[in-house]
DNA sequence: TTTGAATATTCCTTTACAGGAATATTCCTT
DNA sequence: AAGGAATATTCCTGTAAAGGAATATTCAAA
């Protein structure tokens, strides 16, 4: 799992960004509009969610228009998958550790 | 969403701990251990995940038990499932942007 | 009740990063 | 070619957060 794509998340605003774009492309005004950013600190954020590989742009004339690009999701899909599987066969391995505890099992 | 879960995630330790927590609850000397963390710096990190909600504690003895709360997944999960069906509807409303640019629909 | 193991906390320093303001860039329009 | 709109970049500053080292805390065992 890319820990990139969680640093990019981390940032409110950024999210915010994410949450907005999935409705739908939109150039950078817009997007600054629309959750009251300035301009600059908007396309800072987007420079960010860009290198984390979280949107692209697509330029029309003037404009640059962000769309999200689904692959991260998908990774976090994948990583979400493995623990819901090790979840369902009883991930806490708590009464495995308590073996331990009595000697009954090695600690590697 | 809530975007502290993504803060947590985003320290690149913080996301060992909790891969490794998916194998199974650990007190902090296993962790740090298997890590190579320093045992204060991996009490730290897990303070955040505490604060999170990612991970619980059971105390046994002398020793601290950590493993993983699945809500916060949960979240995750659901969080994907609304960029999931819009990416089947055709997320990317470029198309529709196209419009806007040629002044056939107003812009919102 | 002292000792030691396991863990948490505090203090300090350094670094990364977000926001503001100003400026640079790009590209359309005239 | 000049002007203006949309966007990107740079510089600066403040703040949050991570790591190291030292110390405090908790609890079991003797």
């Amino acid at each position: 799992m890319n820990g990139q794509i969680f640093s990019a998340l981390a940032e409110p605003n950024r999210l915010d960004i994410i949450d907005l774009l999935l409705k739908g492309a939109l150039p950078v005004g817009d997007i600054a509009k629309k959750l009251d950013l300035n301009q600059p600190q908007t396309s800072k954020h987007l420079r960010v969610l860009c290198d984390a590989g979280l949107v692209e742009v697509q330029p029309i004339a003037n404009r640059r228009i962000y769309k999200i690009r689904p692959e991260p999701f998908h990774e976090l899909d994948r990583w979400l998958d493995s623990y819901r599987r090790l979840w369902e066969d009883r991930m806490d391995r708590l009464d495995d550790y308590l073996n331990v505890l009595q000697g009954k099992k090695p600690l590697n």
